[in-house]
DNA sequence: ATTTGAAGGACCC
DNA sequence: CACCAGGGTCCTTCATCG
């Protein structure tokens, strides 16, 4: 708050509390009448729409920076103590990573896009110039920069400024060009140096000084006199230890200039001491504010002083990164090259609220964008539609869609819909920006088919399937075709299915869709849909789970699972009450114990089988250390559930119960062959492991050797599996679940049950057998359903059942998740969708088919 | 408890 | 006369749940 004198004469001279960026003194800046241009660009702006909008970000920044000196006044000795003790370790461990040996250059070209139109056209040297357009200036050049004309300054202001400035149109093809000659240059010190923008970079320059026995400045000499006799153009260069402070000096001498640092801890310190923290890359004109006006902060060595405030006001990332410039500290590794995340495209008008127009606008866009992603052979699958409202609020609005894409109907369908959501409403800009990418794309490996490229050859016949780039108009997956229900081909793929899924589901939309062009007249919205069935459609892209690949290697070593489920040693009940393996008498009457008996049984029998290998994954070990060191004391607690039937209160949720739908396994069949057979989707599939999973159809046929009859149904979501004695029709096992989306996991299989009959004993095949078979199909049919992950809870019932339970479960290939103990309020919600307290565990859909191919591929023959 | 998506901002060139 | 871009990245916060 100590806004010191300018505030005292706010009435007098209004514009010096108009703070713009152009305030602030850049490269090029001395000598200009500071005064004068505020005077003039406060002139120009107030009661504008822009200056209005200022205003109240102005306001806004004030609140926080008032907010923060509040909680910074509000901070006791002790709270500050406690912080500084964190500093003090952090400075220790910041220190640590200090690395003085590398040596960094940052060049920064001069003014330079101004100065590739100046080579281009050299009538204009010496004469102010700006490149850009009336409304907004990318680069002025120096002659300009006298004038106080600057980047980022509206067109008509800086010709104000400077009523003889000539405004040359960008032309980022020119600069593209110039940008990669002077690449060429920097590829000469380090191949791979890192490309700012256009026109920076960064260089580690290390090798090249001790191979030439050069200094930094050497180097940079060199470098710079070698970019102007390339390209004619001057620039200026920073030599530091790390990337950070070697930006901060390529600034100092420009243009055409540079500085060196030397890589000397006290020479570093005492060069950071003084530092204006706005010098800083990351520290912008709010930053800067907030550190300043709250907390005093003006030096990059203030943030070292005050590091306790920062540490008690900010994030542990926003604080860390404060203290290590404080520090002096930066990056000083060359990282991985980065993809590209997003795409975007955008425009400014004049503001209107014409929907029309407005509909008209965003379908330029669209088409732009569409194009962009072509030529890029891009597909991504979040949309975000950006406004500026006529009032210059940005508002953005984004949908993940269920599918990649870089089709423009499909761009432009969804984008439709998120603007319509927003009318009435006046509007200065439109923006469009895909992101999440779809990495087979993007990393695309010509010698490696990736599913993406499956479906896009598949769906649209190419013919070059060399070019790496995705030619736009052919390739691009569309919702849409108009595809007809046809199971008759062989041809058609799983995604195709999923788009005949989505069409009737868009066909429902398009009803409620209103042409852009017309009279908005149907006003009704969308009833949510929450039904059954629109959770089956609404399931994720579907996609090889490259985040679990190292995984693949152990579970597909440790499958052998073949012998797990050959039958030992039947167990059944002598004169129908008698335990034939341990004696035990239990009544036919009493189901459920009989039932935990055998898996008891059941257990233990793996458990001996087990001994000798360890299990290989430790599921709590992967867990991340985070910043967080809050002890979870979880009791373990037992607590005897209320043993509620989970399907209960699942149908609760989902009151439409009618009747359940029957498939045979035929039907299932059917829509089994919608999977392209070759469609491999291991990750690993370098490895000559099995290369298909084993079908629906595998499965219901291996099943039948083995005299089960097998039928699964479906009620929306809901499903439920039967096994059935092929010779009696008796009932012996069964399984029921649910498909459901689930938090950031899309969609999950949630296996509510899986039962044997007592029916079961009687067949000479063992209970994991059939156990295994119906679990297989519910599995199955969760990976139909476009299902990721199987989830189930391992009851907790006593202790030794329990772990024999959670082991027998592992062995299969499910992992702990958690413990359900029902002592903590979110294990309410557990409890009342499972019916229980117990073990969550989860398993990746993909493994366990993968695991169980085996069993089921062989048993076929 | 963990992860994701959405919205909004800050920042850079 | 009025007129303030467009392409990105990264971060934080919040919701959420059957």
């Amino acid at each position: 708050m100590d806004n010191g004198e300018s505030s005292t004469n706010n009435s007098s001279r209004p514009w010096e509390s108009y703070n713009t960026v152009f305030t602030n003194a850049k490269a090029g800046m001395e000598g200009v009448d500071k005064e004068k241009v505020q005077r003039i660009v406060y002139e120009l702006s107030k009661g504008s729409k822009y200056f209005q909008n200022e205003e109240r970000k102005e306001t806004l920044m004030k609140q926080k920076i008032e907010h923060m000196h509040d909680r910074s006044a509000k901070l006791s000795s002790s709270d500050l103590s406690n912080y500084q003790k964190v500093v003090d370790r952090r400075i220790l461990e910041l220190e640590a990573t200090r690395d003085l040996s590398r040596i960094w250059l940052h060049v920064d070209m001069d003014a330079f896009y101004a100065a590739v139109e100046t080579l281009s056209n050299p009538s204009l040297g010496g004469k102010p110039m700006a490149v850009g357009g009336l409304s907004m200036i990318s680069t002025a050049n120096y002659e300009a920069r006298k004038f106080g004309v600057r980047a980022a300054m509206p067109g008509f202001i800086a010709r104000k400024l400077c009523p003889d400035l000539i405004f040359v149109p960008v032309d980022f093809t020119k600069y593209t060009h110039y940008s990669e000659l002077a690449r060429k240059v920097f590829r000469n010190y380090d191949p791979q140096f890192i490309a700012g923008s256009l026109d920076e970079a960064y260089l580690d320059i290390t090798e090249v000084c001790r191979e030439r026995g050069l200094s930094g400045g050497e180097i940079a000499e060199e470098l710079r006199s070698s970019v102007y006799s390339e390209t004619g153009l001057t620039c200026s260069a920073g030599v530091a230890a790390n990337r950070l402070l070697a930006k901060v000096c390529s600034d100092i001498n420009k243009p055409n200039g540079q500085f060196i640092l030397q890589n000397d801890r006290s020479t570093v310190m005492t060069f950071i001491s003084s530092l204006p923290i706005r010098k800083i890359g990351g520290i912008g004109k709010v930053t800067e504010h907030i550190l300043k006006d709250a907390l005093g902060i003006k030096t990059c060595e203030d943030m070292v002083q005050k590091g306790s405030l920062l540490y008690a006001l900010f994030s542990q990332s926003s604080a860390d990164f404060f203290l290590s410039v404080g520090l002096g500290l930066g990056e000083t590794d060359t990282p991985q090259a980065r993809s590209r995340k997003s795409i975007s495209c955008e425009r400014t008008f004049s503001a209107t609220e014409d929907e029309k127009l407005l509909y008209s606008k965003l379908a330029e866009i669209a088409e732009m964008l569409s194009d962009d992603m072509k030529k890029e052979g891009l597909i991504a699958r979040t949309l975000t539609l950006k406004l500026k409202t006529a009032t210059f609020e940005i508002r953005s609005r984004a949908v993940s869609l269920k599918r990649y894409t870089c089709s423009s109907e499909d761009i432009l369908k969804h984008a439709t819909k998120l603007l319509k959501a927003e009318l009435p409403v006046s509007v200065r800009l439109i923006g469009l920006r895909m992101s999440q990418f779809s990495d087979e794309i993007r990393h695309s490996d010509p010698s490696q088919e990736t599913i993406t490229k499956f479906i896009v050859q598949k769906d649209f016949s190419r013919q070059n399937l060399d070019d790496n780039k995705i030619d736009a108009s052919k390739n691009c997956l569309s919702n849409d075709e108009s595809m007809s229900l046809s199971f008759d081909t062989h041809e058609t793929s799983y995604d195709q299915l999923k788009d005949v899924l989505e069409n009737e589901e868009q066909s429902q939309l398009d009803a409620n869709k209103v042409p852009p062009n017309q009279e908005c007249t149907r006003k009704e919205e969308r009833p949510q849909v929450l039904e059954g069935d629109a959770l089956l459609i609404k399931h994720k892209e579907y996609k090889p789970d490259t985040s679990h690949s190292m995984n693949d290697n152990s579970s597909a070593q440790n499958s052998e699972p073949v012998t797990l489920f050959l039958p030992i040693e039947p167990l059944f009940w002598i004169d129908g009450y008698k335990c034939n393996l341990c004696g035990i008498e239990l009544p036919p009457s009493f189901v459920e114990e009989r039932q935990e008996h055998s898996d008891f049984h059941l257990a233990q029998r793996l458990q001996n089988e087990e001994s000798g290998s360890s299990s290989s994954t430790t599921p709590t070990s992967k867990r991340r250390i985070l910043g967080k060191e809050k002890a979870n004391s979880k009791p373990k607690k037992q607590k005897q559930s209320e043993k509620d039937d989970a399907t209960c209160h699942l149908v609760l949720y989902y009151p439409h119960t009618i009747s359940f739908q029957e498939r045979t396994p035929e039907e299932m069949k059917m829509a089994l062959n919608l999977i392209p057979p070759k469609l491999n989707l291991s990750p690993s599939n370098s490895l000559g492991e099995p290369k298909s999973l084993p079908s629906m159809s595998d499965i219901l046929t291996s099943s039948r050797a083995r005299n089960l009859d097998l039928k699964i149904q479906t009620l929306g979501p809901f499903f439920r599996v039967t096994g059935k004695n092929a010779d009696t029709g008796g009932e012996i096992g069964r399984a029921e679940g649910v498909v459901r989306p689930w938090f950031g996991q899309g969609l999950v299989l949630h296996l509510d049950t899986i039962r044997l009959t007592k029916e079961t004993m009687k067949m000479d095949k063992s209970v994991l057998g059939v156990g295994l078979y119906v679990g297989a199909v519910a599995i199955r049919h969760g990976y139909d359903c476009g299902c990721r992950t199987a989830q189930l809870l391992a009851i907790y019932d006593s202790d030794l059942y329990h772990s024999k339970l959670v082991r027998f479960y592992r062995r299969i290939g499910f992992e702990e998740v958690k413990e359900v103990s029902g002592s903590l309020i979110g294990d309410m919600a557990d409890m009342l969708v499972w019916g229980g307290v117990g073990t969550r565990m989860d398993a990746n859909i993909h493994h366990l088919l993968l695991k169980w191919s085996k069993v089921f591929l062989k048993s076929n023959v």
